[in-house]
DNA sequence: AACGGTAATTTTTTT
DNA sequence: AATTACCGTT
């Protein structure tokens, strides 16, 4: 592509944030603006214009699959060869490798084990249990939350103590101690020779801060940095940043303060509020031509937006049609919400001839997807086929696919204490809880790891009797085994060794009920995505021998949206939090209701509020043309019947010029929501009275309330019903809060945020019209032309069908078997041979 | 040491 | 409702 062509793709705002590079630069990009095609082609540009490599370029995502994207778009534009070398990736990933790499400095191994969440959790239990704490007061997840948000701030075990603030928050929450399960944590990782997410980053920092040779070596290897949701970063992430661009101060972030929604999880909005003072030579770009959504969406999440008082002023617009107004939808009950919403989609989908992967429900909780995938399932809606949900229990947090795994992190790294405990009594052998206290016990005395213990273990007087210590001789064996030909044999070949010498086969094999089954598969497809990983290192040069450690460095950090195949043409059910980045022409946003959004656990705090309200603006902001927001009067959680349900107030800071309100059963109230051509046709009309939990009049009275008005505390919303709400972890605090290192004061950044030398003003006229940014094939485009290419496999497959695999080519398929998420296919190709797809994870087109 | 029953507990999530 | 933790039994 030429210059010319590159530029004329961009309106005057982003073509003036993509060829300014000469010093560190701010990017506010709103929802839809097209973001990513700044950072496309931003780095298109640098390629072209500087003295740069691929590999100079850092480029750091929030997730796996935003950097593969972005890749595969800039390889588009620059060609394969060169997109191959950027360094783009999140920076757990990036980090990861650098360390492993550097790992002496660190005073790691370079196999060093990456924990995941449960391995935390499951490592502070365990302390907790030698520390003799209560976990019913010591909460592991709150435990591993209050750790995580030290670690993210910097707070190492050493400046915790000393810290006041962070030591009496401890006390009041009656966890005294948090701060020696603290300390106690850290060292017990390090002698598993393990890191958690969070010492990806720490680690890194200490490294570049202590090690002037290497933070040279890599700021001088990062000639330009680029970092996209900038809004999500926390403060570790932005010290690594600083440490690496001080010098030559080459950087560009991008991010947007409305769609900050990770403040839970320690992201900073202070990180691009204080971005000048990091960076004083900053320079703001804005962007605020919003091209993916109607003006009317737009409008009504800026709207929402005016209830936030924490943001930078901003103007978001569009030129796109003026579309529809939002839709409200009151519905009696959980049940009729799902049914209803299925009802729109399907007449929706008839009248605009559309994919059914241009809808999108979108829910605070995974619990919610429940109903509306019973609602899919029953064969009179028929759209069993049509779905997909994403989130939920990932494949690799399984027990049999996390089982396996730890035995290959053992052998990796023998030295990992979880992975150590979930094997060694797995399959049973004989080794009990009595034990493993007992090894436990004998390594923490020399602190030492728990397999040093078992090698050697008349050097540390382990005390158990002779059939015991049979039986760990026998497992040590076993094991040791494997480590020794891990350098000599791939990953697969260990895999499948492994799976047979320990005797996982074998008890998976002897378990013949359905679950059993299930498990045996995703057995398999773990073993399938080893035998795909190693061919695709293969492909890409990086040797002959792909070892179980490279294996392992890549899988854990991997996740199951890395593996899902968006191509296939589904409805998207997931949360809020995931859809974030996505689009779709049509969103439905259920379960607008007090205590599910916002949820119950953020009424009680002024901040998480406003991150709830920023959360329902991303959600409209996924809408391109047509944006439902939902309620029902009763729902149905944890088991009871709620009754009392009181809609969201965030319906009511919408403007209420914007909706249109349609209750269930009742009369319109504002224009028709169906088209003009069947005004008599509403899908909720009809069998309404079948499914109403109560007969005879509503019992909320007999008029529907109105939404749009000022009525919603027609009825008390549940806060005001308990007497004293549970204090929140992040309760609002008195003036003092301004010193808490963990909530830095927002009012006094935004001051600071003042004085930018704002070189890109938004236009009203500036930008040019293009059409769309939008990736998503254009609903009004023929249904065969994206339809056919791409298969929707568990729909349509069987014994015969040719189809055209990503990896193994040409194969035809010999074999159907189960249904839904659990369908397989075994296929034999041409040039792999017979393989087995687990239908959820393969990848591949039919032909013919 | 393994299994099966009862009781308690429920945000959001990427890495 | 559904998952998980704990305790008692075999």
């Amino acid at each position: 592509m030429t210059e010319e062509e590159l530029l004329s793709q961009l309106n005057s705002n982003q073509r003036e944030a993509v060829t300014y590079c000469d010093g560190p630069q701010l990017v506010i990009a709103g929802a839809g603006s097209g973001k990513t095609r700044v950072l496309t082609y931003k780095i298109a540009w640098l390629l072209a214009h500087y003295e740069l490599k691929p590999w100079n370029i850092l480029a750091l995502t929030f997730t796996n699959k935003a950097a593969r994207e972005m890749k595969t778009r800039i390889a588009r534009l620059v060609g394969d060869e060169s997109a191959r070398y950027l360094q783009m990736g999140t920076f757990h990933s990036i980090f990861s490798h650098i360390l492993r790499v550097e790992h002496e400095a660190v005073g790691y191994g370079s196999d060093f084990t990456i924990y995941d969440e449960s391995d935390s959790r499951s490592l502070i239990k365990n302390i907790l249990k030698t520390m003799g704490l209560d976990d019913k007061t010591y909460k592991p997840a709150s435990v591993h939350a209050a750790i995580s948000m030290a670690k993210n701030h910097l707070y190492m075990p050493d400046r915790y103590v000393e810290d006041g603030d962070l030591m009496s928050r401890d006390r009041s929450r009656n966890m005294p101690e948090t701060y020696k399960i603290y300390a106690t944590y850290q060292q017990r990782l390090q002698q598993a020779n393990a890191m958690d997410f969070d010492d990806l980053l720490v680690i890194t920092f200490r490294m570049l801060r202590d090690h002037e040779d290497l933070r040279r070596k890599y700021a001088d290897r990062f000639k330009y940095v680029l970092v996209d949701e900038y809004q999500d970063t926390n403060y570790v992430q932005q010290r690594i940043v600083t440490l690496l661009t001080q010098e030559h101060q080459r950087i560009c972030v991008v991010g947007d303060d409305y769609q900050s929604i990770y403040a839970f999880r320690g992201a900073r909005i202070d990180n691009i509020l204080n971005y000048n003072r990091i960076y004083p030579e900053a320079k703001l770009f804005k962007l605020e031509q919003n091209y993916r959504s109607t003006q009317l969406i737009v409008a009504a999440a800026n709207s929402l937006m005016k209830h936030n008082a924490n943001q930078i002023p901003k103007d978001v617009f569009s030129k796109n049609d003026e579309g529809e107004k939002l839709t409200i939808l009151e519905n009696i009950s959980d049940k009729r919400e799902a049914a209803m919403v299925c009802r729109e989609i399907k007449r929706i989908k008839s009248q605009e001839h559309c994919h059914w992967s241009d809808f999108a429900i979108l829910y605070r909780t995974n619990a919610q997807s429940r109903l509306f995938e019973e609602e899919m399932r029953k064969p009179e809606v028929g759209m069993g086929q049509h779905y997909r949900i994403y989130g939920g229990l990932s494949f690799y947090q399984r027990k049999e696919v996390k089982d396996v795994i730890a035995y290959f992190r053992l052998i990796v790294n023998p030295d990992d204490e979880e992975a150590f405990r979930r094997v060694i009594n797995y399959p049973s052998r004989g080794i009990g809880n009595t034990t493993l206290q007992k090894i436990v016990d004998t390594a923490q005395q020399h602190s030492i790891s728990l397999w040093n213990v078992i090698s050697r273990p008349n050097d540390y007087g382990l005390d158990v009797n002779r059939g015991t210590m049979a039986k760990l001789d026998g497992f040590c064996a076993l094991v040791g085994g494997f480590i020794d030909k891990r350098f000599t044999t791939d990953a697969l070949t260990m895999g499948k060794e492994i799976i047979g010498k320990t005797g996982v086969n074998t008890d998976l094999a002897s378990d013949h009920t359905v679950e059993g089954d299930s498990r045996r598969q995703n057995v398999d497809a773990l073993l399938a995505g080893m035998s795909d990983f190693v061919e695709s290192q293969q492909e890409d040069g990086q040797g002959d021998h792909v070892s179980l450690a490279d294996y392992l460095s890549t899988v854990s950090l991997m996740t199951d949206l890395d593996n899902s195949d968006d191509s296939d043409d589904k409805i998207t059910l997931m949360t809020i939090h995931s859809a974030k980045g996505l689009e779709f022409p049509t969103v439905f946003v259920v379960g607008m209701e007090e205590n599910i959004f916002p949820s119950m656990m953020a009424v009680g705090s002024p901040k998480q509020l406003e991150e709830e309200r920023r959360l329902l603006y991303v959600a409209i902001t996924r809408a391109e043309r047509h944006c439902y927001l939902t309620w029902a009067h009763t729902r149905w959680q944890y088991g009871k019947m709620d009754s009392f349900v009181n809609p969201s107030r965030f319906l009511n800071d919408i403007d209420p010029k914007l909706t249109t309100l349609h209750v269930e059963g009742g009369r319109l109230s504002g224009r028709g929501f169906g088209s003009d051509e069947e005004p008599a046709r509403r899908p909720w009309d009809d069998d309404y009275e079948s499914d109403r939990p109560y007969t005879g009049s509503r019992p909320w009275g007999g008029e529907y309330r109105r939404l749009n008005g000022r009525m919603q505390n027609s009825r008390p919303i549940g806060g005001q019903f308990m007497a004293d709400p549970k204090p929140k972890e992040t309760a609002p605090r008195r003036p003092e809060q301004a010193t808490n290192p963990f909530s830095t004061s927002f009012e006094q950044k935004l001051k600071q945020s003042g004085n930018w030398k704002k070189v890109s003003q938004t236009m009203s006229n500036g930008g040019r019209a293009t059409s769309s940014t939008s990736p998503t094939p254009n609903p009004t485009m023929s249904s065969t032309s994206s339809a056919a290419s791409v298969s929707s496999p568990s729909a349509g497959i069987s014994e015969g069908q040719i189809i055209e695999h990503q990896r193994f080519g040409r194969g035809k398929v010999v074999k159907v078997e189960g249904v839904g998420e659990n369908a397989k296919a075994t296929v034999d190709f041409d040039t792999t041979g017979r393989k087995q797809l687990l239908l959820k994870f393969a990848r591949f087109n039919m032909i013919g």
